[in-house]
Formats: structure tokens, sequence, C-alpha cells
DNA sequence: TCGATATTTCTATATATCTAGAATTATCAA
DNA sequence: TTGATAATTCTAGATATATAGAAATATCGA
């Protein structure tokens, strides 16, 4: 982790929005309604139910998450048409032990 | 730490001079001079060095300061003309902890 | 007190981010 | 293949941040 990597994960915490989304995604099973698709949430939640519970557009929320992933903080995995996201915990680390 | 707090210290650390001035301050004796008036650094770094070095306006790198402050990143004590700023390691282990 | 130095606040402009709607792309199901 | 759904990208206007210079405030030393 070096200075511009971690200015951009801080950009990506600079926006209420954004925080929110990363905290819901630590627990799932409690902020979204179960994916009938895939079992579990073992590949995150789809863009459809963050952008419901943002309540911002698609449009929005899509390059929220877009940039998002660009820097790491979260993995998309794309199961037919929908896009499943989840903290990627292991960059979270490094970004923590980065800025203490 | 809520999500409103969380966000404020993101917005700090959202540009890469302020997460700059976060890294210089984690070893002030190695990034900055001596300050004669104090004995080491117990209280930090004056608001001049911090200036000088990261090459901006006194009155830009006065408001980052200032803002670090607020949102309980840094701890400022004045002595007679001078401000010195020290980083707070408790509330950055705070937001630490929040985000993980 | 007066002048010099350190810092902060005010004001203004340039740049970046926020955000939605429209257009586009990808995939599924009939 | 076609229509429906999910997601992304493009475009544009509103809002926020970046940044400096000028003005104001605080403190020190002569």
């Amino acid at each position: 982790m070096n200075l511009k990597e971690a200015t951009e994960i801080g950009k990506c915490f600079s926006n209420q929005t954004r925080v929110q989304i990363m905290e819901w995604l630590k627990e799932p099973e409690k902020h979204f309604p179960p994916h009938e698709t895939l079992k579990h949430f073992n590949d995150g939640v789809c863009v459809t139910y963050i952008q419901e519970k943002a309540g911002l557009s698609q449009s929005t929320i899509s390059t929220y998450l877009t940039n998002m992933e660009k820097c790491g903080l979260l993995i998309s995995t794309r199961h037919g048409k929908w896009s499943y996201l989840k903290r990627n915990e292991e960059v979270i680390k490094q970004y923590t032990r980065f800025i203490i």
C-alpha cells in the first residue's frame, strides 16, 4: 500500500453512502434479502439490492461500486446478468495498517 | 465512532497531501527539523514546518490542519505564537476499528 | 507601544465530485 | 430472434473541494 493507493481508498471512504455500503456489506444477511439464485452470500450482494437500499440511482451506485472495486475495496463477481459485490477484507486490513 | 464521524475522517484521508501529512507525523524526527523551543516532538510539529514540507500555501495548510483537528485526527497545542500538531492515535484506532 | 513573525479567516476562482437520465451493452427466457 | 431485466457508460448540470492571496488576529521581542 502506497500513498497514491491509500488516497484512492480514502476517496471512497469520503462519502457517507459509500461508507454505509461498506458497513452493510459486513453483514449482508442482516441488511439484504436472501439471494435465491446463489446460496448464502458467498459472492456478496447484487447491485440492485444495494441500489434499492441506498436510494440513489442505478448509474450513481454503479459508478460508486466500480470505483470501490478499482481501488480494491470490493470484489466483484458476475453470474449471468447479476454482479455480486463483497468486501475485500485483505485490502481493508492493508489500508488500516497503512494509516495506523 | 458513527457513520457521520467516520465520513468526516474519510474526507480528510481523501487528499494526497493530507494523507502525506498524517504519514510524516508518524515519525516527526525523521521528516522535520528539531524544534529548539520545545524539547523533542512531544506536542508535535509546528504549522510552518508542515507547510514548507508540503509546498502549499500557508492558508491552504492551515485549513487542512484545522479540519483534521476538528474531526479528531490531530491534536493541536499552542505555545506562544506557534501551533503544534500531532496525531491522535486513539481516534485513528477507533476509525480503523470502524471500517474493519 | 511598535514591528516582525506565526497562524487563521475571508474571499474568490479553478477543478473535482455528485448525481440523474439517456443510451448502450450483456444476458436470460420464451 | 425478440423482449425483458441487470448493469454500465456517457453526458450534463448542481454542488463541493482545492487553493491562493489578502486581510485579520495573536504573540513575541526590542
